[in-house]
DNA sequence: CGGTATCCAGGTCGATACTG
DNA sequence: CAGTATCGACCTGGATACCG
C-alpha cells in the first residue's frame, strides 16, 4: 500500500473513518475496558477494580456503547444477589492489536514528546 | 511479546499509556491534520481546505499542540503578506504507521460496528 | 494571509443519592 | 451486586469579529 493510500484512509471521505474510530475508542474509558477485558470474561465489580478511577456510572455507560457496538457482550444471571458478566467479542479482541500498536508508540516517543512539550513551554514563557 | 504483557501496555499504570496518546491525538482534529501533513509540507491555508470543516480557530489551536509535542514544525518567512508552512517532523511521520493501522480496523468493521447498533438499538425499542 | 479574542451551546464526566 | 437518576463543573469546539 502506498503511502498517499494510507493518509487517504485515514482522512477517509472528510475524515469520517477515523472519527468513526475516535467516537468509539477515544474516550476517556472504552481502550482501558477493552485491555482490561482482553484479561478474559469479568463480572461488573471485578472490572471497577480493576480499571482504576472509574466511577460507576462511567463503567456502566462505557459497557453499555462497547455492547451497541458489538465489541463487548453481556451476560447476566437471575440470581440474587445479580451476577453480570462482561466479555470481549471476536470483534472485541481484533481491536487489541491495532490498540496496542499505537500504545507502542505511546509508551516508546512519551520521554520525547514530555521533553519537546517543555522546551516549547520555555520558549513561551 | 505476550497477550497479558499487551494488555499491560495498554493499561500502563492506571491506564496513562493510552491516556497520555489519545489526549494528544484523540481529538477532534489532531490525527485528520497529520494525516493531511503526511502527503507533505504545507501553508495553513491549503491545510485550512484540505481537512474540509474545520475552522480557523481549531486549525490553529491543533497545530500549536502538534508543534508543542514536537509532531510538526512550523516555519514562518517574513513577508507580506505573510505565509507560515507546517510539516511532519521525523517523529510526526512514526505516528502514521500505527495511526494507519487503527483506521483500516475502522475501515474493515465499520459496516458490521454499524449493524450490530441497529440491531442494538431495535432491541431497546 | 494567518492568525487572536470573545462568547456561548453542547457534551462529557464525576459525585452523590437511590433502587430491584 | 449492579445498576439508574439527577445535578453541576468543566471542557471542547463552533461562530463571529477583529488585527498585524
Amino acid at each position: 500500500m502506498s503511502d498517499y493510500e494510507k493518509v487517504c484512509l485515514i482522512r477517509g471521505d472528510g475524515g469520517s473513518a477515523i472519527r468513526g474510530i475516535l467516537d468509539r475508542i477515544g474516550d476517556k474509558w472504552s481502550l482501558l475496558v477493552i485491555a482490561t477485558l482482553d484479561g478474559g470474561r469479568m463480572r461488573f465489580g471485578d472490572l471497577k477494580q480493576h480499571v482504576p478511577g472509574i466511577s460507576q456510572r462511567m463503567l456502566t455507560l462505557t459497557l453499555r456503547h462497547l455492547e451497541r457496538d458489538g465489541l463487548v457482550s453481556r451476560t447476566s444471571y437471575p440470581e440474587v444477589p445479580p451476577r453480570v458478566e462482561y466479555e470481549l467479542t471476536g470483534m472485541g479482541r481484533t481491536l487489541v492489536g491495532p490498540a496496542v500498536s499505537l500504545a507502542e508508540w505511546a509508551i516508546r516517543h512519551n520521554p520525547i514528546i514530555d521533553e519537546k512539550r517543555r522546551a516549547y513551554d520555555a520558549r513561551q514563557s
